[in-house]
DNA sequence: CATATATTTAGATATTTGTCTAAATATATA
DNA sequence: TATATATTTAGACAAATATCTAAATATATG
């Protein structure tokens, strides 16, 4: 695991959520994924390394052009754990969903 | 979806996933559950809020206790989200591991 | 009813976080 | 080499967050 808290972290900013499914179609500029997003690409930046330092997504230079992948490694391994969580949990306790 | 945000913002603190998995072995009380983290019940407490929030948590009294306990329904949601993402992912873009 | 126990709410505070503008760095090209 | 384009870094700031102590609320029991 990268450092559960640094993805679980990453992926609680609505911004940084945005970008990942952003980049589900493909790689990507900066300045392109920037169009997609109201705010400076200053700001854009500072998601991309929070989003880097979770190694969510990697970059890589081409030419002036930054572009930016999904790793999808570390969702994978989110998930999973997801998963363990849900299939060991609840000693013959039985939920009932909400509203 | 309960709030997507709501949910992700109360998976991003290390104390609250502490919570829930204390709760995976079962339903537990307050007290039970302050028990286990080194820092005051009126935090905990407020940990609880964020937690009910998102739905991630139920409760109920039980004479003076409450008890609290695990609602799987949010977490599966989650999970399946996640499953989507991956599975949706990357045309022809093959990842590799880091490290 | 008075007191003890369990838990939450209120209010204060220090830290973290998301955002901005301005400046710096890197690459491409005239 | 000078200039334009793409992106990041630095520094400032307001808002959000995690924590604490003290006080309030709810229930149980002598």
């Amino acid at each position: 695991m990268p450092e559960q808290q640094s993805v679980f972290k990453a992926l609680a900013d609505p911004t940084r959520r945005g970008i990942l499914r952003a980049l589900q179609s493909g790689s990507q500029t900066a300045g392109s994924l920037a169009e997609n997003f109201p705010i400076s690409r200053a700001s854009l930046s500072h998601h991309f390394n929070i989003l880097k330092a979770a190694d969510l997504v990697r970059n890589e230079r081409r030419g002036q052009h930054i572009v930016y992948s999904l790793n999808t490694t570390v969702l994978q391994e989110v998930t999973a754990m997801l998963l363990d969580i849900l299939t060991k949990t609840g000693e013959s306790e039985n939920e009932q969903d909400s509203r």
